[in-house]
DNA sequence: CGTTCTCTGTAACAGCGATACGGTAACTGC
DNA sequence: GCAGTTACCGTATCGCTGTTACAGAGAACG
């Protein structure tokens, strides 16, 4: 309606029986254990005690709902600061960093890749990596693309983690798909063991540090 | 209900109006050109002239209906071949021909990867590519994190650009939510402007192969 | 003719997001 | 102290979704 997504119920004492973040809150615990696709309204509004429209009033539709806990997802991501000596190491730093926060909201993470926030999630981190940068020689345009190569590897390697963890068999590799004449019986068994993508995340991240600053 | 999916609809001739595969061809239509959240049960009924029930009498539930389009998908995937003279290249080629044809069909990737199918669907280039591992003298579990990292790199780039399609405002930044006294102007332009994917594909493959086969 | 198998349509169920509407309680102005 | 306004909640409802129980229609077979 006119409702327009009060951001804030600071309104008075009242016999107040839910507010804008109780709902976000409550929201947050149902995707972060079981998934988007749980979050209903219904639901929403019978694990708080109120009836459906009182979500609505407060915080608006399911989207708002969904928007406001990117927010807060967002707003986390102001707190990562660069460590270690050399650019590298520090832009390094930053990436793992980044990584882990991310993967301990993988939920909230395929909810802002879905709705366009990557760049604004990235924005802080990306500041930071800009001066290290900077600080070893690389600006301008190549700067931009260092960047967006990073970007885009920590933030495949936390959907790909996020998909490897929702089922066992991903990563992993059915041996009896290859031809069981294949040489290389080392390979298979590696490609049939569950992915390490922690390893596979330093493995790229390297490659890439490596040709972006060549030491 | 103990129908179990029925694979081909061989059947006699009968005044039979609709098919398995006019199914499938008809919701691969409406998932490519308007998503997947379009494909409800009834429009694809609509679309096709013929009741709900139909449907599931000929491949299932929705569920098997997207599970038969993601199998279409998975069998273009064995029609890629290797091309070009040094093993580098050739694995290139196979990324690049894999990147191509997944953007092709951006909403079936999406599809399944969701489903967990993103290893099926890497199978056959994996194997390619484990042969010009071989070649280059790469094999075992050396090979296998380095045909990983290929997969996470083309599987990220697709997503990515997948998400960047949707939205002009994806993959730019808003010049604004930099700090006006940035000093790197240039940047802070090649950041503003929408992200050109198929270079930083590029630049990420090129710095992994660099670093999986050093010439 | 009667039975069986294959396929289709009608109608319904439960659950979903969303909203119109009426009520209730607190605060505000006088 | 009382009317008016605002803030908030609950009931009931709409249109949509996936799915299914059930009743048929038509061909094939005995």
């Amino acid at each position: 309606m006119a409702t327009a997504t009060r951001v804030a119920s600071s309104s008075a004492g009242r016999t107040s029986s839910v507010t804008a973040d109780e709902v976000l809150l409550a929201a947050g615990r149902i995707v972060e254990r079981h998934g988007v696709d749980a979050l209903t309204m219904r639901r929403l509004s019978e694990d708080l005690g109120v009836a459906v429209t009182s979500i609505y009033w407060h915080v608006g539709n399911r989207d708002a709902v969904l928007d406001g806990l990117v927010d807060r997802l967002l707003a986390r991501m102001e707190t990562l600061t660069a460590q270690g000596g050399d650019p590298a190491s520090r832009i390094a730093s930053l990436a793992r960093q980044l990584r882990v926060t991310l993967l301990e909201r993988q939920h909230l993470v395929g909810l802002a890749h879905e709705r366009d926030r990557t760049p604004a999630m990235f924005l802080p981190v990306q500041l930071a990596m800009a001066t290290e940068l900077a600080s070893a020689g690389l600006t301008g345009s190549g700067a931009a693309l260092a960047l967006r190569s990073l970007q885009v590897h920590v933030i495949s390697s936390v959907l790909m983690e996020r998909a490897g963890a929702r089922s066992a068999s991903h990563g992993t590799l059915d041996a009896d798909l290859w031809p069981t004449a294949h040489p290389d019986r080392e390979l298979i068994a590696s490609l049939s063991e569950p992915a390490d993508y922690a390893t596979v995340f330093e493995f790229g991240l390297g490659a890439l540090l490596a040709h972006i600053i060549p030491s």
